[in-house]
DNA sequence: TGCATTTCGGATAAACTTGTATTTTTCCGG
DNA sequence: CCGGAAAAATACAAGTTTATCCGAAATGCA
């Protein structure tokens, strides 16, 4: 995998908290349900990322979490730098934690380039298109559904 | 990072091990000092890829490691799916063991195109390119050191 | 004020990865 | 056939990630 499996919950919940009407607070214990995330857990992310500043919590009753800002300002490559810590791809694979132009390594060039295609897929992705995404595959997925269950349906 | 240090260490280890004269074999002491690997560490991981066949060992003096197999063969992808499990890349991002095109999943369609990036590097490097690959950036290293240790040596 | 609800924060534990040490087996040379 | 050299195998230790639990603090409501 490419991030923690830390990071994958946090994003992971943060889509459905994207969905919530402006305001309004979710439970920990549905987001978990909602997303199979083990709900002590996700629980202690959630903490972290209002530590961050990425989310708002409030105690007692109709308490919760809500996002603190616009899911468009919320990268996956904010909350993966959030969970796993920032540099998280900045060393080279090949190892040296050093690893520029003037070091004498195998996979800097090839690695250099990669990097930079995850950092924009990352970067460039946030909070906002994943739950724009998740929509649209919703639809997708149950009107193909509704034209019978085996795969492929229709005309292949 | 995006494979584990043991696959890390295998590929580093590998290089040295395909710029030796064909047919002899290098010792697991030689292979760390050079590499800096832990060398008990590194006896084992050599140890697994020899039984997968990459490399051919002989105990007794004048014994080692050695490839066994040419070392265009050896691509990257090979290693990390040998040290961390094939499938490392298979599953989405987004969580679901299953994810294809039929599950709704917000985070499918732009991880596919990058994971194939991926898999388009790793598969597409091979140990002969790695080592090929330090050699040219060592002469470059190395020329540019001749004229000056300062960092971007030359008119900038 | 007192109670129910819900996060917060720390403690604990299980699982996996990484690293080290020790012993056993195999091979070569004399 | 014996002794040393080297990988192979095994066991163990430390560190990190993942997961669980529980008491404390905060909040809103009656």
């Amino acid at each position: 995998m490419i991030y923690s499996r830390s990071a994958e919950y946090a994003i992971r919940a943060l889509i459905p908290l994207a969905q919530l009407p402006t305001g309004e607070f979710a439970l920990v214990k549905t987001l978990a349900a909602e997303t199979g995330i083990p709900s002590h857990f996700l629980a202690k992310i959630l903490q972290d990322l209002a530590r961050l500043g990425v989310l708002k919590s409030t105690k007692g009753p109709h308490g919760g979490f809500r996002l603190n800002q616009p899911p468009k300002e919320i990268t996956m490559l904010r909350i993966v730098e959030a969970m796993d810590g920032a540099g998280r791809y900045d060393g080279c694979i090949g190892g040296g934690a050093e690893c520029n132009d003037r070091v004498a390594c195998a996979m800097h060039d090839g690695w250099m380039a990669l990097r930079s295609r995850i950092m924009d897929y990352l970067g460039g992705t946030s909070v906002a298109d994943l739950a724009k995404a998740l929509g649209e595959k919703r639809r997708v997925v149950a009107s193909r559904g509704r034209r019978g269950s085996r795969k492929s349906a229709g005309r292949a």
